[in-house]
DNA sequence: GTAGAACTTGAAGTTAAGTTCAAGTCAACC
DNA sequence: GGTTGACTTGAACTTAACTTCAAGTTCTAC
């Protein structure tokens, strides 16, 4: 095999991603593989920076959408330059920054909490949605809003 | 209707929890209520405290598996008292602060990719795991984790 | 006493990001 | 040319936290 072509398991070891990975990421379209004579799956050494790329953004916090999207917006969908990586980055940096701020922000809340004397759950407006605030249909409105609004239908 | 019994829909109203997630709460052992004499569901005030509590440490980030354990590591598995809610609270924010800590760890990182001149996807050690990182089947392991390692059974 | 809103249940669906499985094919080496 | 390990596919399963649905029952107000 020409040492360019780098099979399954082979791609699977240097990237760290499991096979079954690979083969979901490559019907989410993120990959891409040549095909050996018998059907195997052939990758270009190239994968392995897409795969690099995915896994930084994973890291981050980025959905698979998101990533599919980042690569899309690439210039011919191709391998990125020195500019689209300091964009990107520059991108993550700030939405990192976001992440913390706004956790920042709820432990603040819980700080004033602890500290302003009302630790019974009857009275602290952390914990107790009492009637004043149900009485206008508000509920918990005052909360921070969750960390992570995470994409499940619910919630 | 005794005006300590509330219907599903004036608890769902007042909580802010939609019927059906308070259902689910009844079933996971988070909540409960009597009976009306056709059936219905007729919830004590209290229920309200609870709902509250739930809340806010699903806006902390904790799972409702954590949230149901720490209702039953109260007292009598009820009211929890001032001390219950203080020792509650600094749990909470030392996750917090953990999470926040972790995050500019990464941030952090993602800056000394950013500046260190190796901004090319080809050399980057963020965004490619080259060879000497493969040879050792290291992969992408030098990066942070990720920010929330989630319960998915795939990662 | 009846219309209609609110309620009941269990089962199945949703989303993300994969994994696991079964049953069969390919590749490589001796 | 045969054995063994690597690979193929599609379908079904996983987890969390609910929602949606269908089909039927209860409550309340007029």
């Amino acid at each position: 095999m020409v040492s360019d072509e780098l099979t399954v398991s082979q791609v699977a070891r240097r990237s760290g991603f499991a096979p079954s990975a690979l083969r979901f990421y490559e019907r989410r379209g993120l990959i891409s593989a040549d095909r050996s004579e018998g059907g195997q799956r052939r990758y270009h050494r190239d994968v392995l920076r897409r795969l690099a790329f995915i896994a930084a953004a994973k890291h981050v916090g980025l959905t698979l959408t998101e990533i599919t999207q980042a690569l899309e917006s690439l210039p011919q969908g191709r391998t990125p330059t020195k500019a689209d990586w300091t964009r990107i980055s520059r991108h993550w940096r700030a939405r990192l920054d976001a992440e913390i701020a706004s956790i920042e922000k709820l432990r603040d809340g819980l700080d004033g909490c602890i500290g302003c004397g009302c630790l019974s759950l009857q009275r602290c407006r952390i914990a107790n949605p009492d009637d004043l605030a149900a009485a206008d249909g508000s509920g918990a409105a005052f909360l921070p809003q969750p960390l992570h609004p995470d994409q499940h239908p619910g919630r």
